[in-house]
This record gives C-alpha cells, sequence and structure tokens, in this order.
DNA sequence: AAGGTGACCGGCC
DNA sequence: TGGCCGGCCACCT
C-alpha cells in the first residue's frame, strides 16, 4: 500500500507471528506492545490488512473478553474457530474457553 | 482538507 | 460479556 504505513502494519504482523501455537492475545496487548494500548483500534484495523496475509494467525487475535470479534472477517463464517479448535483452543458460541490460560503477552520471548 | 469509520479498551452508571 | 459513552490513532473517501 503506502510506504510509511507499512511500517505500523509490519510491527503488528511482527507481533500476529510471535504468537506460539495453541495460544491467543487481545488487541489490546497487541498495541501495548506496539506502545499505542490506547488505540487498540488500529490494531484491529492492522489486522484487517494482516487477514490479507495468510501468514499472520489473525484468528489467533480476540478481543479482551475472548470473543471472535473478527470472525466475520473470515473466509466463511466459523473457520476463525475451526482454526482455533484445530490448535486446542475450545471455542463455545464465538467465545474462548479458558481464554486467560490461553492468553499469551505479546513481546516475551519463548 | 475534513469527516467518518474501525476485528477495541477502560471507566462510569 | 452488564450496558453505555468517550477516547485514541491511523486509514479511506
Amino acid at each position: 500500500m503506502t510506504n510509511s504505513s507499512d511500517n505500523f502494519f509490519s510491527r503488528v504482523y511482527g507481533i500476529a507471528l510471535q504468537i506460539p501455537y495453541g495460544r491467543v492475545t487481545s488487541y489490546g496487548a497487541i498495541a501495548k506492545a506496539l506502545g499505542t494500548a490506547r488505540s487498540a483500534r488500529m490494531v484491529g484495523w492492522a489486522m484487517n490488512a494482516a487477514h490479507y496475509n495468510e501468514e499472520v494467525p489473525a484468528h489467533r487475535v480476540v478481543n479482551k473478553k475472548g470473543f471472535l470479534t473478527g470472525k466475520h472477517h473470515f473466509d466463511g463464517t466459523n473457520l476463525m474457530q475451526q482454526l482455533l479448535e484445530n490448535e486446542g483452543i475450545k471455542v463455545v458460541n464465538n467465545q474462548i474457553v479458558d481464554f486467560e490460560k490461553h492468553f499469551w503477552e505479546p513481546g516475551i520471548q519463548f
């Protein structure tokens, strides 16, 4: 797309790519890692562009309540849920079970 | 250039 | 998920 803006998206990609298998994180956590915790909304925007990249596990990114808010942004409808369940994450009614247990904080080394 | 939007979060009823 | 409102930053028209 543009030039300078790509830098911002690249940061979000970098964080999303750091999400370990079977782990999930929230937009706020990513925003916080980027230094813009107050603007978690723009993280969602970046995710919107990120979903264009198959390399970015956007399905591992959910909202603070553990709900698959961006699920309707995926191919079909429950694709995001299927991906999470495939990683061993239980998803019921578009909500991640034991979200806190599967929660992963961006920026940490693993 | 200005206004509106967006996969949210936190605080306050 | 308690529900509603404002704020925040970047992108799009």
